[in-house]
DNA sequence: GTCTATAAGATGATAGAC
DNA sequence: GTCTATCATCTTATAGAC
């Protein structure tokens, strides 16, 4: 359909795109996660950018897809590790904390354009979670007596609802209080 | 100011709004929880209904306060099943829980008229529940080596949390999980 | 106490010029 | 590819009649 080169171009606005906005809600938090606030960060109109990105749904889903994309960039192996230090960096962008977990719970509605992203987002860390526990309790690290499942669906609610106490007291030290509770999963 | 009479017939239409508003959206779910919606369900315009509550903020959080307090109302003393009790209660009212959730990270703005209720509400459970923990490991009934205040931060985390994963998918048994959890804590 | 009407503003989306 | 202009809605809040 297109010439590569132009299409090649596009990809790459895309993500030039998706860079500052991720930035901009970073810093400047939901309340500028509109479409033209963002369009303006970039430095273009709203019908600008929607030249990019069809829907307003489709752009926050990319910027969700982006910002995950970034945050496992840095995993280390040790995967309970990994989440405390992803935490501990998610208290930097308040912003973005506030952004994923406000369009979380719009996502609810089965019609709204980031619940597939949502779900599957939410299966995926269930069952890898889910794996590298039984791993752990396999090689001894971790308590026998958990249920994995359970244990991982409690790890991600305890991250998520620290994420809620955090926004609304961001005193609240997330990867501290989750560290704690990681720590007592331990075999002792 | 008011005769007695005019302001007792105001407050009680007050509570006859609120017990309709609750029940709207506890049916009908956070889409419908704009004044004019709830105004037309309670059967006002929505100047009428404005007549009662001043402001859209002064509506909604005085439609929390009124769900906390039927929660608060079946209370039996045993603080954990308590809990499980009420988080059971609520799978049965998605609209509300998520009326809540939703309400709750708007508020994370200091500005927002419900900022201060839910500030205030977490700082209540905080301190309930790790008083009722302390308790718990002066009786031998929870496990001496909890910290009661992570204790409690992760608890309200973990319902906060699950609540995000059964909005999202219904099919998660929320109480179930917390069950599981709270019996972690008890000592072996 | 309740209504109609309207203000004043934001939003997402689209049409069409260049 | 990017813009301007505009549309169609939606929101909360208020003024003023009855």
């Amino acid at each position: 359909m297109t010439r590569r080169g132009s299409y090649a171009k596009g990809v790459a606005k895309r993500e030039e795109i998706l860079s500052v906005a991720l930035d901009v809600v970073a810093r400047r938090g939901y309340a500028g996660a509109s479409v033209r606030e963002i369009a303006e960060a970039v430095g273009l109109s709203q019908a600008g950018l929607l030249h990019y990105f069809d829907s307003k749904g489709e752009l926050f889903t990319a910027i969700l897809e982006k910002r995950d994309e970034v945050d496992y960039a840095g995993n280390t192996g040790d995967f309970l590790d990994d989440l405390v230090r992803v935490v501990a960096h998610n208290a930097e962008v308040p912003g973005l904390v506030r952004l994923f977990a406000q369009l979380s719970l719009e996502a609810a509605d089965p019609q709204h354009p980031a619940h597939d992203f949502f779900r599957d987002r939410y299966a995926f860390l269930r069952e890898t979670l889910t794996e590298r526990i039984r791993a752990g309790q396999a090689d001894g690290s971790l308590r026998a007596a958990l249920d994995p499942e359970r244990t991982a669906t409690l790890i991600i609610a305890a991250t998520d609802g620290l994420q809620a106490q955090f926004l609304l007291d961001p005193s609240t030290d997330m990867a501290a209080e989750l560290a704690g509770f990681l720590a007592d999963l331990r075999a002792s």
